[in-house]
Formats: C-alpha cells, structure tokens, sequence
DNA sequence: ATGCGTGCAAAATATTTGCACACGG
DNA sequence: CCGTGTGCAAATATTTTGCACGCAT
C-alpha cells in the first residue's frame, strides 16, 4: 500500500522501527472519524486483539507527533486527542455536535500565510487551524447532546 | 478602566462574581507575553503577594474558557496553556524559539470562513487558528535553543 | 443574607519512566 | 547480533472534587 511504504520508507530512514504497535496507532487512527485520546487508541488496539500498553500508546504517540505523522487535535476539547495527519497541509471541519471530522481540500489560507506577518518581521513557517460548527445532520437534529 | 468594566458587566451578566482571584488570572495572562499553563498562572499570582490556590485556578480558568474571556492553546506545545482572549476574534503569530505572541490586527480567513463549509453541507460557527514561524529576533539568532 | 467562590487535602486522571525482555532490521 | 521498542508496575504530573468557611452582590 502507498501510504504504508511511504510510512515505513520515512521511518526507517529516521532510524524507526516499524512495529505492529505503531502500525495499530495509525490503523486505529484512520478508521476512526474523529480525534481519539490515547486512552480510546489503546482501547480499540486491545478491541481488535492486537496487543498494546497504554505507556506504549503514548511513547509513540510523542514520537509519531514528532515525526509528523499524527497531530495533536483538542483546541476546544476538554482532552487531548490525536489524529492522523492525512496530508501534510490539511484543515478539518470539525462537527461539534457529533464530533465528525471533514477534511477540507484546499487551504483556505493558500499561500496567504507565509505573507502575513511580514510587517512584523515575522517569519511565519507555518499554521494550524480548525473549522468548527455543525455537520448537516447534526444541524437538523432537534435535541443535540453536545450543543452547550 | 475599559477591559475591567467590560468584564465585569458581562460577567455580573451571567451571574459571575468578579473575584480577586480572578482578577488576577487575567491580569497575570495580560502580562504575559506567551501562554502560560495553570501552574505558571498559580506561581506568578503567588510571587505577586496575591492569594489563590492551583484549585481556584482550574476552576476558574474552566469559567474563562467557558466564558470566552481565556483560550487554551497549545496546539505545538506539550502542555496545555492558557492566553487571553484579547479580541473575541484575533488570531496570533507565535514565535517558536522565545513563545512570544504576536497578535494580528485582521483574521486572515476574513469572513470567508463561513462560507467554507458549504459544499460539505456544514455550517461553520467558529473557527481556531495559529500562526508560528521565528520573530525578527529569533531569526536573526544564530543558536536558537528552542528550534528542534 | 445568600449563594457563588475559595482553600485545603484527598481523590481521580493522565502521563512518564525504570527495568528486563522481545523483536525488527 | 544490536539497539530500538515493549510491557509491566511504580512514579509523577495534572486536574477534579468534597467540605466548611468567606466574601461579593
């Protein structure tokens, strides 16, 4: 598969190692369509009898962060979560009702950014942002439980 | 003064009361020039003579949040911290070697946020966004600690 | 006066780490 | 084989909560 050789080729090349415990993260990770905590991570490893710590769970969280893989996602959540990063440039709506994530296809910033802190004298070298609000079924539900 | 005047208003409004301790959460974050987590928050109100608990301070940095006065970030960093809310829509440059916050003057989304949703059929509310890259001075570093 | 807010200490959560063994390259 | 990665359990760090008292409105 694409993606998996070209996660497997980058790791290696890192000195990584691939192993069963960090291809569950990212499997995990995918299936899922919205933002999981490491605890839910290490739940749904253990789900699919695949075999995981939660200590393994977080180490390689920290390292599949570091190595750009996965985001931290939680700006508006009470929790830290994770997800994959899909694309190396890529926004998400995130429906705060039900919580689905819709990856947007363009950035609306395009090149924009690295523009804009130019009268500061700021480099900017790069951006995160979220898009927030309600997914169509959602918006048409009456009673949300998550609607505050 | 204008701030605390707003402040408090709005929060008598909701049936908050204007505390000290409160005060001096947004003070001590108005005087920072990077987001600072609950702890940092708790020390500094400490070193300022002034009384408050780490408890008080969660608690109350939940009311902020809620409240919209105070936003978590923490979307690159390890910890969870916390700055002020200084326009109810600003968006911030932030240095990756000295923390430093720099706040734009224009949300670069504009109102084209609202829009962005559309084709998705989701209807977006708010949106989050982050700026970093390296101030003038960083920059212009040779050694930067805090560069990876 | 009333009830929200506070401090303290304890509890509950979340995350990290030491160590001996396992396994990928 | 070698060194990174893992599981377990213990150690830390972070956040929440119960309770009695205090203070803002």
């Amino acid at each position: 598969m694409d993606r998996e050789d070209l996660i497997s080729r980058e790791f290696l090349a890192r000195g990584y190692k691939v192993t069963k415990q960090r291809r569950a993260i990212l499997s995990v990770l995918d299936k899922s369509e919205h933002p999981l905590t490491a605890e839910d991570i290490y739940l749904r490893i253990r789900a699919e009898n695949n075999v995981s710590s939660l200590a393994t769970v977080y180490r390689n969280l920290k390292t599949l962060v570091d190595t750009g893989y996965v985001v931290k996602a939680g700006l508006f959540e009470d929790k830290v979560r994770y997800r994959l990063q899909n694309d190396p440039h890529t926004h998400n709506l995130i429906c705060l009702g039900c919580k689905k994530v819709i990856p947007l296809s363009t950035c609306p910033l395009n090149c924009l950014g690295e523009t804009l802190g130019e009268k500061e004298g700021f480099t900017v070298t790069g951006h995160k942002m979220e898009l927030y609000g309600y997914c169509f079924e959602c918006e048409h539900k009456g009673d949300q439980i998550n609607r505050k």
